[in-house]
DNA sequence: GACTGTGAAGCCATTCACAGCT
DNA sequence: AGCTGTGAATGGCTTCACAGTC
């Protein structure tokens, strides 16, 4: 099993291609060059093809790539042939937008379960399943093998609530709070943080006027 | 004006570190060394000190790094030494959300409008403000010299709204909807998207059995 | 003794440029 | 002729290791 290290940057840019794809199909394109993906996603046409060369060749010279093969092939790549039962602790104003996201759906996502600890929250209905007591976390989780966790509680609860996570079974966590998660190495983590979005837009908005 | 190149991956390192500044302040800390910013926000203490050292030296040898001293260093280079106005266009589920994420309003950010295209909306108050018809975005943002938007709206209508809020005079924008925007290469631009950052998770899960 | 600041080395990702196929 | 696949070159970020300072 040879386990050739792929760059995190070619992971995110084949999602957005399979998104690009999804639309070329949906518009009735049968074939793609890397230059078109290119220009659709704003990469260049040599950033495609190497992140493609990762898992395989997909294309076929002098004609580009079959658009509804390469979609599926990069869905299959990104383990989204199938579906995902997925946890979101925190049933506040951003938890409660993500279980309404009928994004997630499309693209094979399924919130199972939304979990708070405030009773005032309980039996909510949230897009089809309640909100349920932080109590019953580890009950859902192993009774629907789910491996995936969202975190949306306020910062001083955030790793309280991975810990949990992790206790439960949980191998892999979407992050939304603003804090610095510890868990243990096998566990996938990845910090998705609005303030710090905003702050390298001011930092660019700056640099007008600085000099470094 | 020497223009040295900073990397994206320093600045939204440096946002982390503030935060973590930020309540080691609050606990009474005094001096930290690039040893305990590593260990708290998870990098290595090499990286801290060359983050750091893009900007000036902060720092005194064998002691380590005044806290509120650096902490507001940080704040000044990220631009945070001042509000900045904001506006949102898409008050559905997602943009009354982060309306009223309270995490803003302590880091600078104030959400001066939050705008959409359904008159249902229009009066609803979301933490201050009130939805207003996208017909006065242009108006609110040259009255009150907004540089910032947040683009929380259906992906069908994203590029609409970035091109609104370039002519606006939008300087910078926070893309949450699942669209590659185009803008005018002065106008910077960060997306903020939640299948890639899952599908990161998922590609990742899929390792231990998949051989590439 | 402890810790910063930094050139040099090492590593990783992107771009180039062209051979190879259709 | 057109476009992919890929080794080589480039560029950029991170780590190393140590001189400099307190």
């Amino acid at each position: 099993m040879k386990t050739l290290k792929i760059p995190e940057a070619t992971v995110m840019r084949l999602s957005v291609y399979s998104r690009f794809l999804e639309q070329a199909e949906h518009h009735g394109i049968v074939t793609v060059s890397s230059g078109d993906i290119a220009e659709g996603v704003g990469v260049s046409p040599a950033q495609v093809r190497k992140d493609l060369a990762y898992f395989g060749e997909f294309g076929t010279r002098g004609v580009g790539y079959n658009v509804s093969d390469l979609y599926q092939q990069i869905r299959r790549i990104l383990g989204l042939n199938r579906e995902w039962p997925v946890v979101l602790v925190g049933a506040g104003k951003l938890g409660s937008a993500l279980a309404r996201y009928q994004g997630f759906l499309g693209r094979g996502f399924r919130i199972i379960g939304v979990f708070d600890n405030d009773p005032g929250q309980f039996g909510r209905k949230l897009n089809g399943s309640e909100v349920l007591p932080i109590s019953q976390l580890e009950e859902v989780v192993q009774k629907n093998g789910v491996e995936i966790g969202i975190i949306t509680v306020p910062a001083a609860a955030a790793q309280e609530v991975a810990d949990r996570l992790v206790n439960a079974g949980i191998k892999a966590i979407l992050n939304f709070s603003p804090r610095v998660l510890n868990v243990p190495g096998q566990v996938v983590i990845r910090n998705v943080d609005f303030s710090v979005n905003l702050e390298v837009l001011t930092f660019n908005l700056g640099l007008t006027n600085k000099h470094f």
